[in-house]
DNA sequence: TCAAAAGTGTTTCGAATACACCCATGT
DNA sequence: ACATGGGTGTATTCGAAACACTTTTGA
């Protein structure tokens, strides 16, 4: 197998599925037993099906490692194409970003792990890069977009979402102001009801729900906007 | 040919090729001769070759229509896997999004035509949607980044640039909020020299360029901005 | 009564837009 | 002169960030 002639071309989709799990955006990646790479972490995937929609498939690899009913977001990232990307054969790869809720533990095959995304063990082939570059569209899109939806509970106080918003984006963050752009721009709206205290008191927390689970664009245009679609 | 069993994977490689022409974003089409399709507008491309990176093959298979130093900017923008996207086979598309500046007049072969782009004739396949994919991808950059470089001549008159950026973004905006966006975030400067005046006289208008053609984020954070990272 | 946590009120800041007015040229 | 197109000065708007202060709880 390894060193063959590169006489077929092969596609596989992979995913770079993130969670925010104990503060830290993490990655889901499994262990290769086999070579080429052994021992380096790799992206969940495989091969594409021939009669296979691309987005179908990437469903139908990641039933094998966590529940698909649990991703709450999917969408393609980017196709890699190097020739030698992958040793000894021709295997195009396209990429997913696939995000869970920070509230479920999918069940994970024994040879899977989370690792968080700033402190990657050694990774296979390109994967590593696919990380960075899953990260960078979730960074960017969680300022564009109503995507938060996609990394948390369905109700949450406005600490735990800031908790959430700050391992995704990599820095710090005020609850305050985050509350303040989330419902201006209509993404969270309160739920009525209130969090118990914290172990040391402390007044208690409102609780609260993003508007939609699906995939809003909210601030369009950052510029350059058309006359009169005033962002506000 | 046709309607044979899909039993081999193909993988073709697809541009849209923009460039502002007459003052509307145009797009580089070729007529189908033979069926499938025959008489519809296909986007220019072919197959990746079997040992080809997927950046080298689309600029290889764009040699035989444009010149391929004439493309100031090339992406990636999405690959599409739909099993029936292309009759009787199997083909994975990865398509591109190519930028050619305006003061150019690339020779093209005698079955293709610019077309522009909110009024397309019949198209191929799902290339009328890749077109629309395509320009939203470029609307959205040109508000964040310094994309403006790819379509335009190495100098112009701010007149000039409001044209192309209309063009461009498909609504009006401003020549004097223009220019104030591109110098404060430093992706245009004047060159000093002064275009002559008009038919029908007017000042003289002066003479800018972009600072870089290379492309640069210059709006990275839209809000959620990291502590200190004051956008001015 | 005090500390802790949450939330509101208010100010400051800066980018983007809108608009009035001045400048330079050809006829 | 004056029309024409170009450019600058300035006011306004509005979202975001910073910060002070109030509210509500547990100990």
């Amino acid at each position: 197998m390894p060193t063959m002639a590169k006489k077929v071309m092969g596609h596989e989709v992979l995913a770079v599925i993130f969670q925010i799990r104990s503060n830290a955006l993490s990655a889901l990646l499994w262990r290769r037993a086999k070579p080429p790479q052994t021992g380096a972490w790799a992206l969940p995937g495989g091969a594409l099906g021939i009669h296979e929609d691309l987005d179908d498939s990437i469903r139908r690899q990641l039933a094998q490692k966590v529940d698909v009913r649990e991703l709450a977001h999917t969408e393609q990232l980017e196709t890699r194409g190097t020739p030698d990307r992958y040793p000894g054969q021709r295997v195009l790869a396209t990429a997913y970003l696939g995000l869970i809720p920070a509230h479920l533990d999918p069940r994970a095959p024994a040879d899977t792990a989370w690792h968080p995304a700033d402190e990657l063990p050694r990774t296979a082939f390109d994967h590593g890069d696919l990380v960075a570059s899953a990260r960078r569209r979730l960074r960017s899109k969680l300022s564009y977009t109503n995507l938060g939806f996609a990394l948390v509970p369905p109700t949450f106080t406005l600490s735990e979402l800031r908790d959430y918003y700050q391992a995704a984006l990599g820095y710090g963050i005020s609850a305050t102001n985050l509350q303040r752009v989330l419902i201006r721009r209509g993404q969270i709206e309160p739920t009525g009801e209130a969090a118990p205290s914290g172990r040391h008191g402390g007044r208690p927390a409102a609780v609260f729900r993003f508007r939609t689970r699906q995939l809003e664009v909210t601030d369009a245009f950052a510029v350059l906007r058309p006359p009169g679609a005033a962002s506000g």
